[in-house]
RNA sequence: GAGUGCGUAGCUCAGCUGGUAGAGCACCUGACUUUUAAUCAGGUGGCCGAGGGUUCGAAUCCCUCCGCGCUCACCA
């Protein structure tokens, strides 16, 4: 190390001469006093970067060093730091349960053995918080006491280890329920520190990344992700309660189908082909509708090649559920049951608040025409306008931009989207969309240039899409025409013509009614989340270099 | 995709108009059989996101790239 100093120090002062010489020629006194300076600098580097490279490059930092060597230790003992098992006899929440009563300054018998991880070590290790999943249960562990294999273990047991203690359940003269120790299990060694107790981990980048770090940091992290089961779960009975099939249906697609949307594209090599993955299940369900099912619902995973953004992930959750027999009116007060239950099963109360703002749901939706909304925003009486120019022009005077070619109902559409949205905070079934937006739509049965559709608008965002479900084999091969044109002409986000739906279709859908939930967003709305990041589990992320 | 802000120790953050990298928690050593963000004393730990430039000298100024956040555009 000496002479690597030395080396080191010399090689310095050829550089600093050498890059001074050339620069400082002029300015002697300038050039002493900088060498000397520079001298200093150079050398505190060039001695700490040797430093760090004879300590290590792959190892990993100085609290996992720590960390490995205790694991060594255990091992050296004979001692498994990840057994096989482990079964704990009580919980934090049966131990307060069983001995709420219990005085402070009391000892009982009762020997216990619990589990879970480190999270809290005071006073020399005589006190630890470890917690389980139902809560902390904290351990006393007297020096005088306890056996000397017990305090060895103790000196192997780090915050964030998952360990199992066996011990007599007494209450401490602070009131804290405690188990006494008799016997602690390395349950699992834990290499890596955790983020620091008072602010915890709260970098979103390395939450999204690290989730299972997030989850045991963050008590909302892992509530969020439970509510999101349990709002399925809520969804799923209801559906079976109704007496539907819950199906899946293929995530690999020949054609792309059953939404406007740009899709992934993978490839299969044994048939030598491009596939799509879905962008929705929507035409395989009805074929299954067609087949005789009593009404069908999929959690389906779509995937959608878009942007990315606090209400979009390139891959989210659908549910679509087509049921024979009703139409989007039967759509409208299903919707409302669906997120009634969900809402009560997980926050047990309708009234909830979210970004700010409070939502009475018990109340039912208010139901209003597309058209009678942007009537109401702008004083723009589409319904009143005949053609695709007028339409234009309407739009162009809101100040609402549209293509030279766009028609009558893209102008509406558009209008609605830039002039209405914002203004849809409480629950709104906004329906009657124009016909040339839903290719998939029954036309409505009192205006030819609408569908009956709708979409429910919560807090501004769209929750859900639903239809009539066009049946009409011939009027749905030419609105497949229509999508190809528009394909043709470069949207590539038009439909392409699905001869095998529209074969289905040809054998006879009854009337059907179809919903489609966006998943995450309602479990954003239910769960008090603004990004739909915070709803899945692993959100789609940047890869990063190394 | 466009604009904008951020990136410093394992974590949370300071670091001024350039001048030898700091704190708290965590970790290590010791004290204390008590606590609950335990406390006290001492200590270890940084490619200051990466690369280039300006400068005698860059965490700091400039450029490029990477990652994240926010706003906008397309969409559920």
């Amino acid at each position: 190390m000496g002479t690597t100093q030395s080396n080191a120090f010399c090689f310095c002062i050829v550089l600093v001469q050498n890059s001074l010489l050339r620069k400082v020629v002029f300015d002697v006194e300038k050039y002493l006093t900088f060498f000397l300076k520079t001298c200093i600098v150079l050398r505190c580097r060039y001695q700490m970067k040797g430093f760090k490279m004879t300590t290590d490059e792959n190892l990993g930092h100085e609290q996992r060093q720590i960390r490995l060597e205790k694991l060594k230790k255990l091992e050296e003992k004979g001692i498994n730091a990840y057994p096989h098992i482990y079964k704990p006899t009580a919980t934090s929440k049966s131990l307060s349960e069983k001995y709420a009563e219990l005085a402070p300054d009391t000892q009982t018998e009762d020997i216990v053995s619990v589990a879970g991880r480190v999270r809290a070590i005071r006073n020399s290790g005589m006190f630890m918080d470890i917690y389980d999943t139902t809560g902390k249960v904290q351990i006393y562990t007297s020096k005088e006491s306890s056996a000397p294999e017990v305090l060895e273990m103790l000196d192997m047991v780090d915050i964030g280890d998952i360990i199992g203690v066996k011990g007599t359940v007494r209450r401490t003269k602070r009131g804290e329920l405690s188990v006494n120790t008799q016997e602690i299990t390395m349950l699992a060694k834990a290499l890596l520190p955790l983020p620091e107790k008072f602010h915890g981990l709260t970098d979103t980048d390395t939450k999204y990344r690290h989730r299972e770090l997030d989850m045991i940091m963050n008590p909302e992290s892992i509530e969020t992700l439970i509510k999101r089961s349990k709002i399925i779960e809520s969804i799923r009975q209801l559906f079976l309660s109704k007496g539907l099939i819950e199906v899946e249906t293929p995530v690999l697609h020949t054609i792309k189908g059953g939404a406007t949307a740009k899709p992934f594209i993978t490839h299969h090599n044994t048939l030598d082909m491009d596939l799509f993955l879905r962008v929705a299940p929507e035409l395989f369900l009805k074929r299954l509708v067609v087949g005789g099912m009593p009404g069908v619902f999929e959690f389906a995973r779509n995937f959608r090649n878009e942007g990315m953004d606090t209400t979009h992930n390139p891959e989210f959750t659908g549910m679509e559920v087509y049921i024979p027999y009703m139409d989007y009116n039967d759509m409208m007060d299903l919707f409302e049951e669906v997120v009634r239950k969900a809402c009560m099963d997980v926050n047990g109360t309708l009234e909830i608040e979210y970004d700010g703002k409070k939502f009475d749901l018990s109340k039912p939706f208010a139901r209003r025409s597309m058209h009678d909304l942007v009537k109401e925003y702008t004083g723009v009486d589409f319904m009143a306008i005949e053609t695709d120019e007028e339409a234009r022009a309407a739009a162009d005077k809101l100040g609402v931009h549209v293509d030279d070619n766009a028609d009558w109902g893209h102008c509406l559409a558009a209008v609605f989207e830039e002039k209405c949205e914002e203004h849809l905070i409480q629950p709104v079934h906004v329906t009657d969309h124009p016909k040339s937006m839903s290719p998939l739509t029954k036309v409505h049965r009192k205006e030819p240039r609408l569908v009956e559709r709708f979409e429910t608008f919560i807090n501004c965002k769209e929750m859900c899409n639903a239809y009539s479900e066009l049946t009409n084999p011939l009027d749905q091969r030419s609105r497949f025409e229509e999508q190809v044109k528009a394909r043709e002409a470069g949207d590539d986000e038009a439909d392409m013509m699905d001869d095998d739906f529209v074969e289905a279709l040809e054998h006879g859908l009854p009337p059907t009614g179809g919903l489609g939930i966006g998943m995450d967003r309602l479990i954003m709305f239910l769960t008090g989340n603004t990004s739909i990041r915070d709803v899945l589990a692993f959100p789609t992320m940047r890869k990063l270099n190394k």
